[in-house]
DNA sequence: GCGGTAAACGACACTCATTGTCGCATGGAT
DNA sequence: ATCCATGCGACAATGAGTGTCGTTTACCGC
């Protein structure tokens, strides 16, 4: 792209600036200068070198002093979007975050620290002084159950053997608290249940795919060069649907039940299904209709309500509440 | 900045690349002027408009064709981060995207899609083809609400009133379908219950708190120039704390509970308090003993259990948990 | 329709930032 | 100790980027 008025010096080092890693990984000279080639930037080494050491005068970048230089962006840099954060989405990632520090684990969420930053710096930027701070809050509309402590170069291991289809060592923790190790872990899927990170994968030389929790994994060591191998007639979806996970998607049932008024408010503006309908019975209460999946998690949500929802049809799960209502009333039935 | 060798020319761009807004909001060369001034650099005006045609050349730019040329980077640009995002954080979006597709109303959801698009790019980058796509997933340990739908326009106008602290005008769709029209609404903070987003503000020149729902307003418009109005003494904790909500924080209660040892395994890994404690019993149950807030979420989700939990202690739970059994029975009495 | 104003743009010449080259210093490996 | 690779200072060449100026274009009020 070598014509006048190109700007081939600013674009060049625009993309030297992206092809640096964070921290922990670096980046040499020598294949910086193959990552620009490959871009069309052919450069002397030097160059490189030079503008390397230019760029760090502006840009918190580091290297190692080794002899082939390492070079990367320091830890904590700042991020530079371009183009940069506007108001909606550091509000989008305000909300976010608050609806994701409960589900996340710790070092995942970590992660988005340097973009809530770069939202702080975008509405900074305008002369607003201002932060969401005072002004963004959630109330949550579950229990806050605490995220698991975890360890973030093992998920960052797990991802990334993930991602590039390699097996990696890994000391593991049982349930009982036996430790185990495996020499290969060939990895499926991550797969999230509320906070909780689930890895499938098939161990060592067996065949059958196993769930492991990954916050209970002791070390996790990537094994580049050895392959993932995969089961046959592996499906994801259906091993999720099949109940792989304790909750079998169940049967679309026709669903209707009785709520007090009160109880069923927020439903008119959430509602639980796109046919949902809402009217009102002569008794004060409303009648909800709506079709849903016959699952655990339905009963789940309508016990949730107490005595103030009853169960009209579908018989047989009319049948099942009561017969829950029953045997909570025989838990409780007086010593 | 000027100096030998700093490569003021390539810094600057940069800086012009970040001050360009993307689409609907726009900048003229005048303002971009100003703007890098304001960072130090001092440039003519001619050189910034080749500066924007020359780069429009190599990023997703255009300029409406009016006579001060507005700027922007087109409506669907691609996010390029400084530095770029690495596989770790890549995992985090996905994994938080899995998470929020329930919980943020859509259009804020969308305001995502181009950090996840820079995320499966950086992965893509490094010779990887892989996509996360088959290889993440959520299970879902709540009830799938639907979320409500909602204006992409309305969400940033409200949410843009907010951050600078002007009114803005509206138009307001009641619960009970009535339309009403505000002169001057003055944003005070936006609170999510689940997927639910309401406004807290105060209304023309009433002085009480309102609760707007987001998704309710019909029309928004920003009133830059009319400044809000806090009404004094506004403490958004305190509001929430006190039940503005309908979740009043309850007191601190030391809970025991019997469970059945499958109900309460992934107690066992999420915990509910910081102290609690699970140990087995003779009949096969579990013991679970943690200090939490007495809060109505607390019930709805002992509920949940059904007949597969026995409050023990504090004994007014117990006593509730048991007069809600005995009215679950009455509800399902035979007619 | 018409003149006035402001912005955009083409042309051009100047200059200095950027680059490749070369040579020397340094440090690790054989 | 020797060799090789790398980093870095120096320097000259060149051409990219800049300000200036003049022309063209579009818009606005009268």
């Amino acid at each position: 792209m070598p014509d006048r008025d190109s700007h081939e010096t600013a674009l060049r080092l625009i993309e030297t600036l992206r092809q640096l890693p964070r921290y922990p990984k670096v980046i040499t000279p020598q294949e910086l200068r193959d990552r620009l080639a490959a871009h069309g930037f052919k450069v002397d080494i030097r160059t490189i070198q030079r503008n390397l050491n230019d760029l760090s005068r502006y840009y918190p970048l580091c290297n190692d002093e080794k002899k082939p230089q390492g070079w990367c962006w320091m830890p904590n840099a700042d991020i530079t979007d371009l183009p940069s954060m506007d108001p909606a989405t550091a509000l989008a990632f305000r909300l976010a975050r608050l609806h994701l520090a409960p589900l996340l684990p710790a070092t995942l969420l970590a992660r988005f620290d340097p973009y809530l930053k770069a939202a702080d710096r975008a509405l900074g930027d305008s002369d607003l002084t201002y932060r969401w701070a005072d002004k963004v809050r959630m109330v949550p509309n579950g229990l806050a159950l605490r995220p698991p402590t975890d360890n973030a170069e093992i998920i960052a291991t797990v991802g990334e053997a993930l991602l590039r289809e390699c097996c990696f060592t890994a000391r593991y923790r049982n349930r009982d608290d036996a430790e185990r190790a495996f020499q290969r872990v060939h990895p499926l899927a991550l797969v999230l249940r509320g906070p909780a990170l689930y890895l499938l994968a098939t161990l060592d030389d067996f065949e059958d795919v196993r769930q492991l929790r990954v916050h209970r994994f002791l070390s996790a060591d990537l094994q580049p060069e050895q392959p993932r191998r995969l089961p046959e007639n592996f499906d994801l979806d259906a091993y999720i649907r099949k109940g792989g996970f304790e909750y079998p998607e169940g049967e679309p049932i026709q669903l209707v039940a009785l709520f007090q008024r009160g109880a069923a408010r927020h439903l008119d503006e959430t509602p639980l299904s796109d046919d949902q309908r809402i009217v009102d019975e002569d008794d004060g209460r409303v009648r909800l209709t709506a079709t849903v999946n016959d699952t655990a998690l339905l009963r789940w949500w309508l016990l949730g309500f107490g005595a103030g929802v009853e169960v009209r049809e579908p018989a047989a799960l009319r049948a099942e509440m009561a017969e829950t209502a029953r045997r909570m009333v025989w838990r409780y039935r007086p010593a």
